[in-house]
DNA sequence: AGTTGGCACTCCGGTTTGACGAGTGCCAGC
DNA sequence: GCTGGCACTCGTCAAACCGGAGTGCCAACT
């Protein structure tokens, strides 16, 4: 059980496995790695290991390949996180350093993502649920509509339009923008929303119609968590090297087409926490062939959203997690650094 | 060449083998569509149809398959688009009427074209080129850092960060934003970079750094046609029931990858007007086994941008014509009105 | 002239068969 | 506890095989 070497055949399978995406025999095994046993003392360990469920042959003398359990022992205990090489930790830098804005940054981490993994990569925009209001801007664009800007502490900028039913001058718009900033700036959004909802009553009377006008849309906009659900996706021509089309890819790229269910399979794991899940692990049957490495990312702990990469349980673990480690702490740095 | 009857048969080839995805034989092409005549009539015809290159076999005693050249008989000569059904109208105005802003639009779009079709849909955002500003704010976030924020008459909103060197008070700011608007509001954004340009010549001394300082990152996000190459896509499960892996599926999905390949397979169809490309017609060799339906959108005749769907050259192309035109007639109308 | 039934031919696709070899489990000996 | 040897299992690959769908052509019919 605490066997050293019976752990370092385990090893052996799973590197061997990703890499041939083949059953690995007894054979194949000593000669590739330098274990300094002969194969029938290699065969013994992997009847044991067999017998514990970590390995699994697929039909009588074929070699052996892991089970979610092997490789859940694997990244759990034998996996060290593959350095990123210096080219690719400056291209990580270089390219996210000039991302212009929000969406811009998560659009070149998702792209880069899957790059560096070869895999499908999806990254979860901030959500806005948990971030504060940083200013309302209310423009006129004719005298009866209205564009409301809001602008939150991670970025976000969401737009609305508002008809009005009479006309409204400058100075009252003014007047309107001054306080809505008033109760709203520096607020969290849920508490924004609650605070705004009272506006209406404090005003003079013949602005109640333009500011309930302006809080409806505002107020709206705040609980709308349809962007919490928004993520970005890439690399799923990297499904092309799967194996298997129906287990595999099908399923997959129907998950990828639910930006729900990508939520759910990307889980809210801490800033800085990698979270990996292994096949079945995961909250659906049909997906039982696929894993998810991600991880949460946001300022200081904060947590802002999740990224990942999603890819067949057979997937190079090790350098899966580095990649996602790094991209999320660069993501991280960029957005505390836009946010000072 | 000119004969009823050939060209009847093309069009119960064509739609049979849409309808089964195997070759067509004489027989079972006389008992599924009434045609009145023998079989051995028909592979009169069907020799016929084959040296003028509308059909082809793919060995003999196969049936026959339609060639490109056929396909494109078919679209041009043959094919009626097929209404779209109450049910389906409905679909499209509840949903699209319920957006809230333009990338809603956009996404809401993209996801039904695919539903509708079964295909991978593809909707480019309304291009910033020929969009004339709207409005441009500056919000003041700290004395230091302001907040400009583009809004073109598409709808579509730019932000970007300005670092000032020297703090700015809010009367300053205020005419600052008047003096931005005055050039630039109402005119299309290629003259409005070029006067706003001229801007920090024709301002107060002391305001001329903060002037250049805005004025830059407009005149950058004016002339940034990144936004112009951003496209929407859906649909990509429907490609699990493509056939062929390899020679379809896999060129497919690394060209959905890439959006500049994808803006250029859209191409630049006027409004209203379909365009269809089949297999090698394209601009990609890669792309042989793949057809396109396109359309350009935008209110009255104005060519904002294209959205169509993507598919094996054996596709139903009636339908995809129906739902391409039906959904960028809907878009069209939209942003008539957000736009009054 | 156009259409039809008949017929011989071609060739694909699925299935069967058999040889091969990789891999195993077990055992006896070191 | 490790190792070499050995008999055995079973999947994979290739060749061989066969059935059937579909064709082209031709002679006869309308």
């Amino acid at each position: 059980m605490v066997d050293d070497r019976k752990l370092d055949v385990l090893r052996a399978i799973v590197e061997d496995y990703v890499a041939t995406e083949e059953p690995v025999g007894s054979k194949a095994l000593v000669e590739r790695h330098g274990l300094g046993v002969s194969p029938a003392t290699v065969r013994n360990d992997m009847a044991a290991l067999e017998d514990e469920g970590y390995i699994h042959q697929p039909h009588t003398s074929a070699g052996r390949v892991p089970t979610d359990k092997g490789y859940r022992l694997f990244v759990d205990k034998l996996a060290t996180l593959k350095p990123m090489s210096v080219a690719e930790r400056r291209a990580i830098s270089t390219l996210l350093d000039g991302a212009v804005d929000l969406d811009d940054v998560v659009q070149k981490s998702v792209r880069l993502l899957s790059q560096l993994t070869r895999q499908v990569a999806i990254v979860q925009y901030p959500t806005l649920s948990r971030s504060t209001v940083r200013h309302v801007e209310l423009v006129a664009l004719t005298p009866t509509r209205l564009m409301v800007i809001l602008i939150l502490s991670t970025g976000r900028v969401e737009q609305r339009l508002v008809e009005l039913d009479a006309p409204v001058v400058d100075t009252d718009l003014a007047e309107l923008r001054v306080a809505v900033n008033q109760v709203s700036a520096g607020v969290q959004i849920a508490a924004a929303a609650a605070a705004l909802g009272e506006l209406p009553d404090a005003v003079r009377p013949e602005q109640v119609d333009s500011t309930r006008a302006v809080v409806g849309v505002l107020v709206e906009a705040m609980s709308d968590h349809r962007s919490d659900e928004r993520v970005a996706v890439s690399g799923t021509a990297n499904l092309a090297r799967y194996g298997d089309f129906d287990t595999a890819v099908r399923p997959l790229l129907e998950a990828l087409e639910e930006h729900v269910v990508l939520l759910k399979l990307l889980g809210e794991s801490g800033v800085d926490a990698l979270t990996v899940r292994i096949g079945h692990e995961g909250p659906y049957s049909e997906l039982a062939a696929t894993s998810v490495v991600a991880t949460g990312y946001g300022p200081q702990e904060f947590h802002l959203g999740s990224l990942g990469v999603v890819g067949p349980t057979r997937m190079d673990y090790p350098g899966s997690m580095a990649a996602v480690r790094a991209v999320a702490r660069y993501v991280s740095r960029i957005l505390d650094e836009g946010n000072q």
